[in-house]
RNA sequence: GCCUUAGUGGCGGAAUUGGUAGACGCGCUGGACUCAAAAUCCAGUGUUAGCAAUAACGUGCCGGUUCGAGUCCGGCCUGAGGCACCA
């Protein structure tokens, strides 16, 4: 068989017929089913664009035999840099290699028999949709959702451009080397925020997978907590901070301001001046990537000013540090070192007092505990490797040196005492005090119940100097050194966690009960929040507050190719929003544009573009010049599909409804944060603005896995590990690389490119050409291969509904090798294997039905399993002796469980196990187990 | 550092709710057909021992729950992807 020839016959006719248009009309349910479009760039279609594509194909094929209308569009993402950079490069208008690049992309789509509706076709760069992209912005600035501000950015200071974070990675640009560094930017912002609580909720009404909703649900990041205020010592100032742990203020030891905190300059006294520009300055060097990434170690700087802590009017520092982002809650926190680990890292840095307000509960609390303050101390021979215990062996086991504090002892003292009374050891040197443990427990020698709060003591041995030890006669145990290792042997839970806290110094950050905190002593975490809040709310300096740390849309971008922004700057009247009906604001049509020398877009130098009238007063103004991100266009183009020739709206709401919404939306991994909470944003706005039918537009939402070179690598030019999809057209047919893609592995997850493997698919594809000579004139179906059918469409069913593509293959691949053990088999039971491996191999399977006399299958109906002929009466299920599968047995559906566990005592293996031996139960699980448990 | 996600034969991967681990495919070994090769067909293929029946071991590591764990729980290790130090 010829493919390309088959493959190019298919084609046209499905061209021909617009087999796979889709139409607003007749009694068919609507489905839609939906994949990324792709951004058309000059490498062409990789395969990985061919896995998602064809697994959404499948779907739409089946789901068109079984009666639905389904829409299955495609279109261009084609705004970005990448177009830019290579029109600069090479004089050319970018949408000359748009254009290009598109074709390509097309070519190679229709040459693997994507059922696409090509009618709908559409770019987000041409002015026909961009007019609607930038209607679409007018309506967020008329609605109060659009709006200016000052932004730091990264710049390049020899490319001239602004960078995004991926290529200012390291504070170094990608392009030419040079450092970056941040500038301010006034921006349009787009105020995403206020939409942070409706776009959780939101999550409620789809129906993506969960950890899709996670993703979102991070990216949103509610947290409830409290804000604070702070006045500053000798300032009429306050500033605030927000905290989750507003129970910790008593520890509280010293403040942070955010470098780009606007009260910064001001508190700053003059002898820290200098300290605290050049820090921030430092800071401006440094883009968030960077802070985030380059956080092994702690900066700041003192500002020589105090803030009064609300709680108890005692004086505290106020630092800057980088480590509070000006961008998250209120750009300034309350540092509590004792129970936030990154607070602890930079009190320790700069020797900040740390003070413990929550202690760790150990043991079980009970009634009339006696009250004793107490130590437990770990004493560390550095020479040896080996820490001091103290074996009770079976009257306690082991256990490092423990010991009551007495009245006039400080805990260290305490500790050094009992370390001499009890092993001799006198020559220490302490190394750290650790947090206190609260500890419950049971004194058996003294029967009673004790309620302790413990000091760790940490000691490194300076020599064995040794005294003599001093033991009451009750004191019968061995000293002894052992390794780390054994440490696992003391099992005393107030010992054992002594002992981590040794090892792992650091903030305790988990729950346990306030001290030093006056009236919050004796409380845990949660009921220590509310009373705060409350202490809060009546002494007016803070009250709970609800937080969220997604920011406002940063919409513009100084480049080229993008959509204008449609906003007009008057020097009389300020911002003016175009008039409607000049939509669409075109991209000026020239070939050469330079970038400006300060950051501006490149619209910027293009003087008969920006020189406008203001559409209010009609004296001279100029055009903004930034354009939208690449975000914009994506935002909404699924909408777009609903009704993709409209010229009066974007899409009317008649059609939307008629869709309803997005049934099936497949996409990368990289896409399911960002542009799915944007394009939710979008969706909800016009929504409230009653434009779209239903606040959420998608309905299920799927993630598929990359497609990797063959070393296990992401595919690279510069790793030699490409498939050129085309190649693989070409020497083994479209269809053999789309049942490959499907059967290559597990959907959702990456998967390695195996040539062999691709071979293997292409056997399984000449298997199915050659059952045709094994087509006999009988009628109907065989008999003998019934089952076999029917729960094989059944099963390809599943799987192609629930992502399970590779399995569908497998089903089908069983059901060819058994059709292959038949001398012969009937044509209606060979169009049953054809029609099901129709929706991913849809190019030989209409030619080979064809060949049989059967009319095209993409006009024919999908079979219906038939579940009479699946029931079995019997079954093999397995026997087990202690767990271990023994024998099988063969058993009838109608069995009780009497009857199955006498079949399994006679089966002859299990005989031999069970010999002998007490059978203590039989468990009976009916089709499916049998486990005999003995003795 | 945080979030997400994974780890099963020589390889890609199966195992819908805790119930016969390794379906299906690749690769490999042996055989048939052929002058020969390709293609195709037949048999075998987790490891170890055994002619075999069978037995022991086996789903990243350590421990737990259970009659029974790839699947559930606790603690680690490693890989991949994302990120805005989220207080």
């Amino acid at each position: 068989m010829n493919n390309k020839e088959i493959e190019k016959k298919w084609q046209k006719y499905w061209d021909k017929h617009k087999t796979f248009e889709a139409h607003e009309n007749g009694n068919k349910k609507p489905y839609y089913i939906l994949v990324e479009f792709p951004y058309p760039s000059g490498a062409g279609l990789h395969v990985g664009h061919v896995r998602s594509y064809t697994a959404q194909d499948a779907l739409a094929r089946m789901m068109r035999l079984q009666g639905y209308n389904v829409l299955y569009p495609m279109g261009w993402d084609a705004f970005g840099a990448p177009a830019e950079q290579y029109a600069i490069k090479n004089h050319i208008h970018p949408k000359e290699a748009v254009k290009e690049n598109i074709k390509t992309f097309k070519t190679q789509m229709k040459s693997l028999g994507f059922s696409f509706d090509w009618s709908r076709e559409f770019s987000t760069t041409d002015p026909e949709y961009y007019k609607w992209t930038q209607w679409q912005f007018l309506q967020f600035y008329k609605h109060g959702m659009a709006y200016k501000d000052t932004i730091p950015v990264n710049w390049c200071p020899t490319c001239k451009s602004v960078l995004s974070n991926e290529d200012a990675a390291g504070g170094v640009c990608e392009r030419c080397g040079s450092s970056v560094v941040q500038k301010e930017k006034s921006q349009w912002m787009l105020r995403m925020s206020d939409y942070s609580e409706d776009l959780l909720k939101g999550l409620n009404d789809t129906n993506f997978a969960e950890r899709v909703k996670l993703g979102q649900i991070n990216w949103i990041g509610k947290s409830e907590g409290a804000h604070i205020d702070f006045k500053i010592d000798g300032h009429d100032k306050k500033f605030t901070v927000f905290t989750t742990r507003c129970d910790t203020l008593y520890g509280a030891t010293y403040c942070v301001l955010a470098p780009e905190h606007p009260y910064v300059d001001e508190i700053t006294t003059s002898e820290h001046k200098k300290e605290v520009n050049d820090y921030k300055k430092e800071c401006s060097f440094k883009n968030d990537l960077e802070r985030t990434e380059l956080n092994k170690d702690k900066t700041g700087v003192f500002t020589g000013a105090y803030a009064i802590n609300p709680v108890n009017n005692s004086k505290i520092p106020i630092y800057i540090s980088d480590y509070v982002l000006a961008t998250y809650g209120t750009g300034a926190i309350m540092a509590v070192p004792a129970h936030d680990d990154r607070d602890y890292e930079f009190a320790k840095k700069f020797d900040i007092p740390i003070i413990q307000v929550l202690e760790e509960v150990t043991g079980t609390p009970h009634e009339n505990e006696t009250k004793k303050n107490s130590i437990v101390a770990i004493v560390y021979d550095e020479k040896e490797d080996k820490y001091l215990t103290i074996n009770w062996h079976d009257k306690g086991g082991r256990l490092f040196i423990g010991g009551t504090i007495k009245d006039d002892e400080s805990a260290v003292d305490c500790a050094k005492r009992e370390i001499a009374e009890e092993t001799g050891y006198n020559d220490l040197e302490l190394i750290s005090i650790l947090p206190k443990i609260n500890h419950h427990y049971y004194a058996f020698n003294k029967d009673k119940y004790f309620n302790i709060e413990s000091t760790g003591l940490f000691f490194k041995l300076k020599s064995y100097n040794k005294v003599d030890q001093n033991l009451d006669e009750d004191e019968v145990f061995d000293v002894e050194w052992v390794s780390k290792k054994q440490i696992d042997e003391v099992k005393d839970e107030l010992h054992a966690k002594t002992f981590e806290y040794a090892m792992n110094p650091g903030a305790m950050v988990g729950d346990g009960i306030h001290i030093n905190s006056d009236f919050l002593d004796g409380l845990n975490k949660e009921d220590a929040i509310n009373q705060m809040i409350e202490f809060l709310k009546e002494h007016h300096c803070g009250e709970k507050q609800v937080n969220y740390k997604m920011r406002d849309w940063i919409f513009s971008r100084q480049r080229f190719w993008g959509e204008p922004i449609p906003m007009i700057d008057c020097p009389k009247c300020g911002w003016v929003p175009m008039n409607e009906e000049d939509l669409p604001l075109l991209l000026p049509d020239v070939a050469e544009y330079e970038p400006t020398e300060d950051g501006e877009s490149p619209l910027a130098n293009i003087s008969d573009w920006v020189n406008c009238k203001c559409p209010k007063c009609g004296g001279d103004a100029k055009r903004e010049t930034d354009t939208m991100p690449n975000w914009a266009g994506s935002s909404w183009y699924f909408l777009r599909f609903m009704d993709a020739h409209n010229t009066k709206e974007f899409a009317s709401m008649d059609k939307m409804k008629y869709w309803n919404r997005v049934d099936w939306y497949n996409g990368g991994m990289e896409h399911t944060a960002r542009h799915l909470l944007y394009a939710r944003f979008w969706v909800q706005f016009l929504y409230n603005i009653g434009l779209v039918p239903h606040k959420e537009m998608i309905w299920t939402r799927v993630s598929h896995g990359m497609v990797l070179g063959s070393d296990n690598q992401k595919m690279s030019k510069s790793k030699g590990n490409v498939i050129n999809p085309d190649d693989i057209v070409k020497e083994y047919g479209a269809d053999t690389l789309r049942v490959y893609e499907m059967f290559m592995g597990d959907y959702q997850m990456d998967a390695p490119w195996s040539t062999d493997s691709l071979r293997g698919c292409k056997r399984f594809l000449d298997k199915i050409v050659r059952l045709k000579d094994k087509v006999n004139d009988n009628d109907g179906f065989t008999e003998s291969l019934e089952v076999l059918q029917n729960k094989t469409i059944k099963k390809v069913e599943y799987d192609l509904t629930h992502m399970g593509y590779n399995t569908a293959i497998s089903s089908l691949m069983i059901l060819a090798n058994a059709y292959d053990d038949k001398d012969s088999i009937t044509k209606e039971d060979y169009h049953l294997l054809l029609v099901l491996l129709y929706p991913t191999a849809p190019h030989i399977t209409e030619e080979l039905n064809e060949m049989i006399g059967y009319s095209p299958i993409c006009e024919g109906d999908w079979p219906v399993c038939d579940e009479d002929k699946i029931q079995e009466d019997t079954r093999e299920i397995a026997v087990q002796v202690n767990g271990k599968v023994r024998g099988t047995i063969e058993i009838h559906v109608q069995d009780d469980e009497q009857a199955i566990e006498e079949k399994a005592m006679e089966c002859e293996n299990v005989v031999k196990h069970i010999e002998g031996k007490e059978i203590v139960k039989v468990i009976v699980i009916k089709g499916k187990i049998v486990n005999i448990v003995v003795r």
